[in-house]
DNA sequence: GATTACTGTAATAGTAAAGGACACAGTTTA
DNA sequence: TAAACTGTGTCCTTTACTATTACAGTAATC
C-alpha cells in the first residue's frame, strides 16, 4: 500500500475540482490510473475520517465532504496510515545480551518515530486547496 | 535496498564503537544481523564518501574513517540513497492533455522532493556519535 | 418489485522488488 | 603459494504490492 497516500491525494484533488456532484470509484479510477476496487479500498478510510461522503446506488459514488483548504495531506498520511517512510530496523529475535545490539534498537526506533513525526508535521502544511490553487495557476482548467 | 541504510548506520556505530582495530564483513554482518556480501556492499558506498577505510587481504577489513561526531544519518542517507520515503508519483504514460492528471504530477513530484528534503534536514541533526552516546548511557558497554 | 448502477469488501492471482546466498576475481600478508 | 580478506555480479527465493475478479448490500428508477 505504498502509493495507497499518492492515489488518495490524487482522487482527493480531483473531488475538490468536483465540489457540486458526485463522482464514481470508476471515474476516479480513470483519473488516477488504477483499478476502480482499489480506489474504494482507499476512498473508504478517507470516508471513516469523514473526508468524503459516500453514496451507494444509482446516482452514488463519492463527494468531498470538507472544505478543501481544511484537509491536509497529514490528515490524508495518517488515515492512510501508508508507512511511507520505510525505516524499521531489523525485527530480529535473536538479540543476544551485552551487545550493541541490544539497545541501539531502542535508540534507532526513537529517533525513526521522531522523523516521521516531523515528516508529518511537513505533510501538515500542505492543504488540498493549496494544491488545486498550485494546479489551477497552471491553466489546467 | 530499503534497509540498506539502517543496515549502513548500525555498522557505522559498531565501527565507532572499535576505533583502534578493523572489522571484518563477517563481523559486522553478525551484529547486524545479515550477511557478509550485503555488509561490504553497502560498505562500499560508504568508502566511496569516505566515511570507513577498507583494507583487503589478511587483517583486513573496514574501520571507521572520520570523526564520529563528523558524520551525520544525512551523509550516510545521501551515500546510500535508499530513498526511504517511498513517495513517486505514478509514472504513467499515458497523460492526455486537458486532465487533472496533467499538471498535478510536476505539483506533486515538488511537494514529495521538498518532503524528502525536510527529511535529511532532520537526519543531518543525527550524528553517529550521538548515537553512540546514547547507548553508552544505556550501559551496553 | 425487478432492474440497473452503484459501493463495500474479501479472495485470488500475477508481478515487481528486496534480500539472501553463492561464486569468483582481485588484493594483501605471511 | 596459501590463507584471509574485499569487491562485485548474478541467481534464486521470498515477500510485498497491485490488479483483477467476484459477489453481497444498497439506492434509485421504471
Amino acid at each position: 500500500m505504498t502509493s495507497a497516500f499518492t492515489i488518495a491525494v490524487h482522487s482527493l484533488v480531483f473531488l475538490a475540482s468536483l465540489p457540486d456532484r458526485m463522482a464514481s470509484s470508476e471515474e476516479i479510477a480513470n483519473q488516477v490510473f488504477t483499478h476502480p476496487a482499489r480506489v474504494r479500498k482507499i476512498m473508504s478510510c478517507l470516508r471513516k475520517e469523514g473526508y468524503v461522503k459516500t453514496k451507494e446506488g444509482i446516482g452514488g459514488g463519492y463527494i468531498f465532504e470538507c472544505e478543501p483548504d481544511a484537509v491536509t495531506l497529514g490528515n490524508i498520511y495518517r488515515s492512510i496510515s501508508c508507512k511511507a517512510l520505510k525505516l524499521h530496523w531489523c525485527s530480529n529475535e535473536a538479540y543476544e545480551a551485552c551487545q550493541l545490539s541490544t539497545h541501539i534498537q531502542d535508540v534507532m526506533d526513537h529517533i525513526f518515530n521522531d522523523a516521521e513525526n516531523h515528516f508529518i508535521a511537513y505533510l501538515d502544511h500542505i492543504t488540498i486547496e493549496s494544491i488545486l490553487h498550485k494546479i489551477k495557476v497552471k491553466q489546467v482548467f
